[in-house]
DNA sequence: TCTTGATTTGACCATCTGGTCAAACTCACG
DNA sequence: CGTGAGTTTGACCAGATGGTCAAATCAAGA
């Protein structure tokens, strides 16, 4: 393993490489349909060497959930509770579809470890995310006292969207199935957009 | 293996107990993530007793797969052209929820397969589903013509109503992290049906 | 009870898989 | 250059896993 210092080129360019193929496989085939040397292969390297950058599978896959439920929680905390409500809200959906679309990979990653009880971020969902729900949702309901928006329970409100937008990336498979050549996310924008205008409008 | 006779009293019993217990660690764990031996002990048999009445893993999968596939539908099937269009699709929706609140496993074993790109039942989403989906379509867009319901894509429409039923079955461990003692479906059912009210008035 | 097919199992096998290790190789820099 | 740290790898290991098989046990009808 390197020592702590400065890593050097060659283990920025590993390191990112290797992440880069973990990311590929581990959300296409969840954690333990994964091999260590299916991401060796399609990182470049031999199984030892990959080994010497991290010290097991489990390391990868952890450090994979950790450093990118950051980018996954981001919209959300930029939602302000400054602007103007709706279109705050809304503005926040469309973000959360364009990370479907975007970084579906990110998606099934995190779908896979929900599926299957979320056994390597249980924390992360009662600390992190619980943390920054329930912050986000006193504006909600703060919106809601004011008359902004409609109201409706704030918790399930979210979990509507999640589904909602996250469903395009999780469920890929089944949505093409159904809608054969047709875009999913030409008509998914409009779609959301539509109905939680609808459902928000006091 | 059994002849393929009138199975007898003892066969209906293990295969029973096999696909009940394989249910549970499929779903639990997915395809990859279960093992033959896992299932043989929740089923309470032995490893080779177990594939005396099924010959792989992978025939306990599949057979599984196709024998909720009928469950997973019948709600949909059952979408009635002749009643109220508004109360057809909302109770439509009530019944996925229920169905996510009751059999929770047999939905989490669809979206493990789901996620990972559904290798195993791409077919059946391609040819059963899709043409379930696309006779209930024609009906929805009668609906829509007459202005019984607002006119929306009919498949993003359906895609809203997977996506937030199954959401409570398949990420329940986030509902749940987020919900703590509260009751997911308490809240789930009115909100669901507030919200498809408030979007399918025209 | 006896017989025959159904059922069960211990022992076993080949393969896969995560991980180790010592030896070889490469690179940056004095 | 030369040298020491950083990098790479072939060979290997132990345990897990899907599956097989012959032999033993059981159950039900004649």
């Amino acid at each position: 393993m390197p020592k702590d210092r400065a890593p050097t080129r060659i283990q920025k360019k590993n390191r990112a490489a290797i992440l880069e193929a973990a990311l590929n496989v581990f959300s296409a085939h969840g954690f333990r349909g994964s091999t260590v040397d299916q991401i060796a292969i399609e990182a470049g390297l031999s199984k030892p060497n990959l080994l010497y950058y991290f010290p097991s599978k489990e390391a990868i896959h952890t450090e994979l959930l950790s450093s990118l439920l950051e980018t996954w929680l981001a919209p959300l905390h930029d939602l302000d509770e400054n602007g103007d409500p709706m279109e705050e809200i809304l503005s926040y959906i469309q973000r959360k579809l364009q990370m479907s679309q975007e970084l579906p990979r990110e998606s099934r990653l995190f779908a896979n470890e929900l599926v299957q009880g979320a056994p390597r971020i249980h924390e992360a969902l009662s600390n992190d995310l619980k943390e920054l729900v329930d912050e986000k949702t006193v504006i909600l309901t703060r919106w809601m006292d004011q008359g902004k928006i409609a109201r409706l329970h704030p918790y399930h409100l979210m979990f509507s969207i999640w589904a909602l937008t996250q469903h395009y990336a999780d469920f890929e498979v089944q949505v093409r199935a159904i809608l054969g050549e047709e875009d999913p996310f030409e008509g998914a924008g409009p779609f959301v957009d539509t109905l939680y205008r609808k459902l928000l409008t006091p």
